[in-house]
DNA sequence: TCAAGAAACAATGTATACATTTTTTGCTGC
DNA sequence: GCAGCAAAAAATGTATACATTGTTTCTTGA
């Protein structure tokens, strides 16, 4: 039984967020680890017993987990985690192409804060020191993961639309399909992919709305050939340079 | 005051689903239909009076619908009737614009069912027919607006992706951009769209994704600016024919 | 032995009481 | 008259009891 590692939730102690949030995150995050496993049901009563709440608290988080897209819901059948096809995952990255396409060019178009300028530029600089050495540790990874994060970040806030956003955070709220993943594939392909930062953001500074479009929407699918790539076994391929 | 127009919830006859679904499906047409104003305050016991429920499903219908962003919602405040901005509603269409014309290259891509073809030449052939008179009535208007739904809807399901479906639901779920307001602008513009309709249904029969995608694209990004036109005042430019 | 049905069980749906937080009200003092 | 604070009111958050639905198990009959 997988829900043995969720711990119970701290007692309402002020200052902390409703109950129904704490459990939310809870649960989502025992999802996307995938210590619950999908296709697994999620009782009511077992998961308030386990984290030490009442069932109003779980039935509000569950009902947040499914429209994310993280549980199936039928009714007076209850939640279970919903199963993820890989072709689903991958179709993941296309929507997240488009949709980010669309995030470059609103920021072409409607221009960058002092602050976001300075994020990104930030970003750029320290990715460019990241990825100065020649092999990548563990450590390195994830500060380029975070470092990869702000740069989209950036530029789906500086697109001054809500909507867009929510809809890229239902993108990467799938399993597998973290910002994580992202850096764990070939040194060149992230260095490449860093390069492809560089360029959006100069189109971007340039109100290039166009070319930041095209940029960005090459940029997010190349995450998806390498994801199938490493989905299916295959090696990167060796590029002459 | 503005929830007078709920009336009661049918009582529990069976065979009906959760109370919780019906109330979502009543509140979420008050805030569509615009009978409920934006920014108005949802109290959920006055709600729960209105429709002769308990707070439990109306809480539960409070929370889908903030979910699908028709509601705002903060801890310990409530929920309130969210207020879209012109600007947002014209992004809706952007965003659908991005999605859609994905979804009509998956269609390429990956094929139409018999059914779907079906579907769509039956749905081209109506169109054909509504739009072969020289003036439109409400009678006409409704009639290819559903001609228009289901081309757009078989497509979506063409797709084979069910996270595309969700999300162009949601910019759909947008008030004021309900496919009904599609039909309402000029005639001119309506044939011009339904002649898009039978150019898109070619390249994906065809399998020409790439001008399926162009196609989908260009199609619902007129339908932007038709909004705009109508919502600046200004009438449609005469083309020359 | 197996299919069909009924009863027992267990899960989800709903109502309601209580707890906590927010908002309003009204008082006090200047 | 108004700023500031305290108490009261009202709203949301949570727990729990009850209702309804779904599932399992056991019995019964062929």
């Amino acid at each position: 039984m997988a829900d043995i590692i969720l711990d119970p939730i701290e007692p309402p102690r002020s200052g902390t967020a409703t109950r129904s949030l704490s459990v939310t995150d809870r649960i989502r995050a025992s999802v996307l680890s995938g210590d619950l496993e999908p296709g697994a049901k999620l009782h009511e009563v077992r998961l308030s017993e386990t984290l030490g709440v009442s069932r109003t608290p779980v039935r509000s988080a569950l009902q947040s987990l499914a429209s994310e897209g993280l549980l199936e819901y039928a009714p007076n059948r209850g939640y279970s985690v919903r199963r993820f096809r890989t072709s689903e995952i991958v179709d993941a990255y296309e929507i997240r192409a488009m949709l980010e396409s669309l995030a470059a060019r609103f920021a072409a178009e409607r221009g960058l804060s002092d602050a976001e300028r300075a994020a990104i530029e930030r970003a750029l600089e320290d990715g460019d020191q990241i990825l100065a050495r020649d092999e990548l540790g563990e450590e390195e990874r994830i500060a380029y993961g975070t470092v990869n994060f702000i740069f989209h970040d950036t530029i789906h806030t500086a697109a001054r639309c809500r909507m867009l956003g929510d809809m890229v955070r239902l993108c990467q709220s799938v399993p597998q399909s973290s910002h994580r993943n992202v850096v764990s594939f070939d040194h060149l392909d992230v260095r490449r992919r860093h390069d492809d930062h560089h360029r959006i953001y100069d189109a971007i500074l340039l109100c290039d709305a166009y070319r930041a479009e095209m940029l960005m929407r090459e940029h997010v699918a190349s995450v998806k050939t390498s994801l199938v790539r490493a989905l299916s076994g295959r090696p990167s391929p060796r590029r002459g340079r």
